[in-house]
DNA sequence: GAAGTCGGTGAATCAGCAC
DNA sequence: TGTGCTGATTCACCGACTT
C-alpha cells in the first residue's frame, strides 16, 4: 500500500495504488456521491484457447486478476468490495456495477443481500460484438449494468430524468443502450501497439452513467480503475474522482491519460446522443410481429417464383431453405439478390413487397434505438 | 394435488394442476428435452399502489403467488423448483428462465450453484414497455432470459445455429431480441374484458426460444404454465409439452386456448439441416468421382502454395504427404487448416475452391437417397 | 484525393468422435 | 475416462495500404 490518506481528507482526482478494499476502508465513511465498478468477471475459460475460423487466436482475458478458485471465493471477494463501497457511500449515493452473465448474477445477489436497492438493470448493447466462432450459442452481444441506491430508504438519489429525455428526442431514456466498443483512437495501446488493458470500457458508456446519476462537482469512486476511463470522463464532465487500481502500470497510464483531458464547457455538458444508422430488421422479426404468417407463400412481383415462409424466418423451396436473400438468388439463378425488394406477399389481392413491412417495423423500433 | 402420474409414463400435452415441485418430483428422471420457466418475480411493490400521471391506477402484479416473506424465502423456493427441473431434464436438455432485476440475479446465482451451465443471457427488448410514471428511473424496457444446459459437460444440447442465421439475413442471432409485448387479440381476457393473467408472455418470445433450442417432437416442460403460452407455441411448432399450474382457473384457460391451436404444416416446420449433419465426403471420393485428377496440382486462392494430388486422396509437397487439412496447415505454418476451403484447382483459368466439388457430390448423394 | 482492398480484433465460460 | 485425430467456424469497425 503506497498511500495512507487521512481519515478526514478525501484524496480527490488521484489514483491510489493498492487493494481496493483496504484503500476504501481508509477513506472516511459517507463521503462519495457515486461508485462505478468494473470488477473481474471470473470468466473461467477453457485451457485450449479459442481459434477464429481463419485459425488466428482470440486474445482472451487470461490475466491473474480474473482467476478465482471457486464460485464461493468469487462471492467472498464480491461481498468484501461491495461492503467497503457501501460504507463510503453517502446515504443518497448510487452504485453502478458492470458485468456479464459469468458474474453479474453473483454481484446482483450479493448487493441485494447487503441492503442495496436496485433501481434499474441496464443493458449495454454492443454495436460490434465479437462473433460466436463455433456457432454453438447466440452472439454474446451485450453486457449488463446494475444501478442501485445505498438502501431502499435512499429516496433522494440523483437522476437527471428531464435532461436524459431531452437528449433522447423527448422520449424517456430506456434501460437498453446501444453503444460501440472501445476501439480505434480511444483504445489505449502499449509501446508495441498492443492493447494496454484487456477490458477498457468506452467513454460513451461512462458518460451516460455519470450524466444520468451525478451532478457537476460530485465525487465518483472507481475501485477497479484500470486505465482510468471513469476518471477521464469524470474530469471532462466536471465531476471529481477517486481511482483505486492494483497495478502500477495501469495507474500510471490512467494518470497520463487523465492529465490530457480538458473539462467541457458548462454548456456542452449535456450533448444529445448521436443518431445511429437505421436499425437492422431481421426477417424473423417481421414474422414475430405478425406481418407475415409462417406457412404463407411469397412470390416475386410477377408471381413467377414461389417460396414458403418457415417459422424460423427462412424461406423454403421444395427441400431447400435459406434466408430471403439466398432463396431469392437461388430461384433466379443469380449470385445475389436483395430479398426485401424481391419477395412479395399477397395483400388485398395484390403482391405487396415485404420491404414495406420492414419500414413499418422500423417506425416501431425508432423509439427503441 | 389433483393428479398422480405414473413414474413410468409422461403426461404429454396435458396441464397438471398443483404445486410444481411435487408434480415434477412425480415425473421420471431424465425425461424432458427442454424447460421453459416464468417463475414469480418477487416484485415487492409498495402497498400504496402506483398512479399514472392522469391519476388512474396501474394494474400491477399484486397476486398472492408473487409474495415472499424475504429474499431467503424466495431463494429457498428458487432452489427447490430448479432442483426439481434438473432432475427431470435429460443430460443434454436446456433450461430457459425469464425474469426481471427483482429476481433474475437470485435465479441466476441459484442455478449456477446447482451445477447448471449458463450458455447465454438473452435480453428481451420490449417494443412497447410501460413508461416510468414517476420519472425517477430509466424506463424498464427489457426482461432477461437465462439459457443454461444441465451441466458444463452437456455439450450435445440442441441449437439451430444455421436456421437462426438464415432467419436473420445470414447473420448470427444476437443475445438481444426486439419483440413486442403480448397485447391485442393475443392477450387472453376474462368475461369482463380484463386481462386474464397479469404476466402473459408474447408467443413470439416462446417461438424463438423453442425454435432455437428444441427439435420437433421434443418434450418441453413449463412448471409455471399460467395461461399456457408455452403449450400453445409448442403445439403450433410440433413440440410436445407438459404444463404445471397451481391455479385451476389458469389451467382451464390454457386448455381451451391450446385446443384452438393447430399445428403448422410439416413443410413449414422443417428446419434447415445443420451443416455438421451433412454427409461427410472423403477427399478420395472426389477423386474417384473424377472431379479432380491424381497428379493434378492444387494451390491456395492466390497461388502462393502448391501441392500435388496423390491417387490415395492425400496431398504431397516434396517428400511430405498427408491429408488436405494437414498439408494446408503445414504450408501455412498454422496449427490447423480446413483443407476444403483452402485448396483450389484450376478450372477455366481460375482457381476454384475444392469445397465446390464436395457440394456437387452432396447434391448427387442427396438425390440418390 | 477518392475509393476500394486487406488485415486486425473485441470480457469467450465456443467440438465430436473413434479408439 | 482419456488421448488423439478430424474438421467446422465470424461481424462490425478501424486503420493501413493500394488503385
Amino acid at each position: 500500500m503506497g498511500f495512507v490518506p487521512s481519515a478526514q481528507r478525501l484524496p480527490l482526482d488521484e489514483v491510489l495504488v493498492g487493494d481496493c478494499v483496504a484503500a476504501m476502508n481508509a477513506l472516511p465513511a459517507s463521503s462519495v456521491d457515486c461508485v462505478f465498478a468494473d470488477p473481474p468477471y471470473n470468466l473461467q475459460l477453457g485451457t485450449a484457447g479459442l481459434l477464429r475460423p481463419d485459425q488466428s487466436r482470440v486474445d482472451a482475458v487470461d490475466d491473474d486478476w480474473d482467476k478465482f478458485a471457486s464460485l464461493e471465493a468469487y462471492d467472498t471477494f464480491t461481498r468484501e468490495w461491495l461492503s467497503a463501497c457501501r460504507r463510503v457511500m453517502k446515504p443518497n449515493a448510487t452504485l453502478w456495477v458492470i458485468g456479464s452473465y459469468h458474474n453479474i448474477f453473483r454481484v446482483g445477489s450479493a448487493l441485494q443481500d447487503l441492503g442495496f436497492w436496485i433501481l434499474n438493470d441496464i443493458v449495454w448493447r454492443k454495436a460490434n460484438p465479437m462473433p460466436n466462432f463455433r456457432g454453438k450459442r447466440f452472439t454474446n452481444a451485450h453486457e449488463t449494468l446494475i444501478w442501485a441506491s445505498r438502501s431502499a430508504e435512499s429516496k433522494g438519489y440523483t437522476f437527471h430524468y428531464e435532461a436524459l429525455k431531452g437528449g433522447n428526442e423527448d422520449l424517456q431514456m430506456r434501460s437498453d443502450w446501444f453503444i460501440p466498443l472501445c476501439t480505434g483512437e480511444e483504445r489505449l495501446k502499449d509501446a508495441e501497439g498492443a492493447k494496454l488493458h484487456p477490458t477498457q470500457k468506452p467513454e460513451a458508456l461512462l458518460a451516460r452513467t455519470l450524466l444520468s446519476a451525478t451532478n457537476p462537482g460530485d465525487v465518483v469512486l472507481d475501485p477497479f480503475f484500470g486505465t482510468g476511463t471513469t476518471g477521464a470522463v469524470a474530469k471532462r464532465l466536471g465531476r471529481r474522482f477517486i481511482g483505486i487500481e492494483r497495478e502500477e502500470t495501469y495507474a500510471n497510464a490512467a494518470r497520463a491519460r487523465i492529465a490530457a483531458v480538458t473539462q467541457l464547457s458548462q454548456a456542452a455538458l449535456m450533448l444529445a446522443p448521436a443518431k445511429r444508422a437505421e436499425p437492422r430488421v431481421p426477417f424473423l422479426s417481421v414474422i414475430e410481429a405478425g406481418h407475415i404468417r409462417p406457412g404463407e407463400v411469397l412470390t416475386d412481383e410477377r408471381r413467377r417464383f414461389k417460396a414458403t415462409v418457415r417459422p424460423d424466418g427462412q424461406l423454403g423451396v421444395g427441400p431447400v431453405c435459406g434466408s430471403i436473400h439466398k432463396i431469392g438468388a437461388l430461384v433466379q439463378g443469380l449470385p445475389a439478390c436483395n430479398g426485401w425488394t424481391f419477395w412479395h406477399a399477397e395483400r388485398n389481392g395484390r403482391p405487396l413487397v415485404i420491404d414495406s413491412f420492414r419500414e413499418t417495423m422500423r417506425g416501431a423500433m425508432a423509439s427503441a434505438g
